[in-house]
DNA sequence: TTGACACTACGAAGTCTTTCGTATAGCTTG
DNA sequence: CAAGCTATACGAAAGACTTCGTAGTGTCAA
């Protein structure tokens, strides 16, 4: 039995995930460079070779210095950490959920005309 | 300066708030058996005694028992999960946020047709 | 009264997360 | 070549979370 699923990242870990999704392949030093939670550069190090064995990221020894891809997909990971959410603190409503979040920070009137599309695409009768 | 904030719940305080919330006061015990997730008695006792301090639930000391109850609301403890999940995961868009919940799982239409109406009510003009 | 229970308080162990400091080795340039 | 810069590897400390065990005290029935 092997596990399948990746385990969920650390908030820590999702900071530099964050990155490696907005800079693609990057090193220990771009990656620091990057974080907006500073950070020592042995900690973000650190932090990657810890990723790297829990398969959070892949790494290529390209010469002396590493480069560190992301393996899970940020929509994978948002799905995830949603789904979770959903279920430790909604009862795995996803309608609940949703009302908080658009309550809590109402979307612009393009997104909210989106999420209408998404709503339409979901059921096609809806009175 | 005193602290406005209540802190976060951590995941095992939200299940015994979920509890609370479900029961309104209650005794160590009677949480104890309401838990799905199985756990020790002097460990619930433990956890209350904690979330005491961190005043998400208040004390009546009734005679020799102890009576909890809930000081956070389930409202609010739910919008300041969202909140953070969307800073953290989603880079402050509700709306993404949104989408990913109702794509992972999909509500029932009567919740679809809920989320429609909370959508009129924010912006009158949609088109 | 005394033994069996019930309840709270406390301390402590084990794990996970986060953060660095230090050690080591390679490369580069006066 | 030597000094200094750059990289990785490792270990360890500090704090948060979770889980109990044990101790102490009170209550109640036989």
């Amino acid at each position: 039995m092997t596990k399948t699923t990746t385990p969920q990242p650390t908030p820590a870990e999702l900071g530099i995930l964050t990155v490696l999704w907005r800079l693609g392949p990057a090193t220990v030093r771009e990656v620091h460079a990057a974080l907006e939670h500073p950070v020592g550069y042995t900690t973000v190090l650190k932090f990657l070779q810890i990723m790297t064995e829990k398969k959070l990221v892949r790494r290529t020894e390209s010469g002396r210095t590493h480069v560190y891809q992301p393996v899970v997909t940020e929509e994978t990971t948002q799905r995830r950490m949603v789904s979770d959410l959903m279920d430790r603190a909604f009862g795995g409503s996803s309608a609940r959920l949703v009302m908080q979040a658009l309550s809590t920070k109402p979307a612009s009137p393009e997104e909210l005309r989106e999420i209408r599309r998404l709503l339409d695409g979901l059921n096609g009768d809806s009175r």
